[in-house]
DNA sequence: ACCTGAACACCGTTCAAGT
DNA sequence: ACCTGAACACCGTTCAAGT
């Protein structure tokens, strides 16, 4: 098996790829982790002021969702750009963004900030729970999910009678996994009907 | 700087603190990832059937609170133990407790199968979000807490005015970000109310 | 100013040889 | 049955030397 993912990202690698010695890569970049936070950068690059329209619960779900969809879009990198400390233009922007919606529905600072971490968090470490199954083939990911549920679907019945008959609604897809989990967050915030 | 978590454990450094050859390990193990396996098992081993009492929520709170403290127990075992595949006796256990629990809240298979996957992708994600956290000591980790806390209050206030405002509320403790994230999900859950 | 190539200090893993 | 030690094919990184 072929190394996936940032192990297959060797210096080595790197400059015979670019038919140059793997050594003068070291003229551009200190060390490799400077190498990747400059990817990671660019993978974030892109958030301008993006406003999105609708209800202040479908502009969130319209933003987490997005960001969610950037942090996979090379999942290779999703760690590096998730565990990068917040800095730049478009995370500000995008923070900025979120608090906005979320104050401007009528929740207070403390609620304001709770909530946006918590969406935060849920989003970041989906992504990083994620991003090796984005990394394979769809028939690849939907292979192993496939696998797991017939596991649990063979279980004894008399010890896991709920395991086994809800086997197959688990380990779906993860578009619809991920939303789910959005939408209850969204659902319980505090926001002001209109 | 020293290597820390997973990137600690070498054959080479295994071998040198049993005092034996690095390549002995390969008669127990026959591969690094065989190894790591072993170890991850031992850390999930412990469920036993748990009963929990108080209202379903409460009961599910402390179920996923259980779950996470686990996965952080050992936390550069955390991406091991998060990335296994479900099986064995503790982690069949863990789910028909939860989905019993979500089951007899009145939730239909579907919302059963679907709750219990957006609680779990959540603390999963949350604990390899977290993980690096729990390697460092607690100083370490308010310090990084505190610098990005202190970047956003000093950003522009025409451009940014709701990140300055609720700076001050955002990346406290890991175990409040945890709780608050999973009280809003159980809040959203469609359980019958008595 | 930029690239090369040898070298250092590491990896995981294999395998013939020792006891 | 178990351990050793040389070896293979890799890493990231440094640095003197070349152009």
């Amino acid at each position: 098996m072929s190394p996936t993912g940032l192990d297959g990202l060797s210096m080595r690698a790197l400059g015979a790829s670019l038919g140059v010695d793997p050594t003068a890569v070291y003229r551009y970049f200190r060390t490799k982790d400077e190498l990747l936070e400059a990817l990671a950068d660019a993978v974030v690059g892109g958030g301008g002021p993006h406003p999105e329209t609708g209800t202040p619960r479908q502009r969130l779900r319209g933003m987490f969702a997005n960001l969610r969809h950037t942090l996979l879009a090379n999942p290779a990198l999703t760690p590096v750009v998730v565990r990068r400390q917040p800095e730049g233009e478009g995370t500000w922007q995008g923070t900025e963004n979120v608090l906005a919606v979320l104050r401007e529905a009528g929740l207070s600072e403390q609620d304001t900030a709770r909530a946006y971490q918590a969406l935060l968090n849920y989003t970041l470490g989906h992504a990083l729970l994620e991003a090796p199954y984005a990394l394979m083939s769809a028939e690849e990911a939907e292979g192993i999910r496939t696998r797991v549920r017939a596991g649990l679907a063979v279980l004894p019945l008399d010890r896991y009678p709920h395991v086994s008959a809800v086997a197959a609604h688990l380990y779906t897809d993860m578009d619809s996994q991920y939303l789910y989990g959005l939408d209850l967050m969204l659902a319980a915030l505090p926001i002001d009907s209109d």
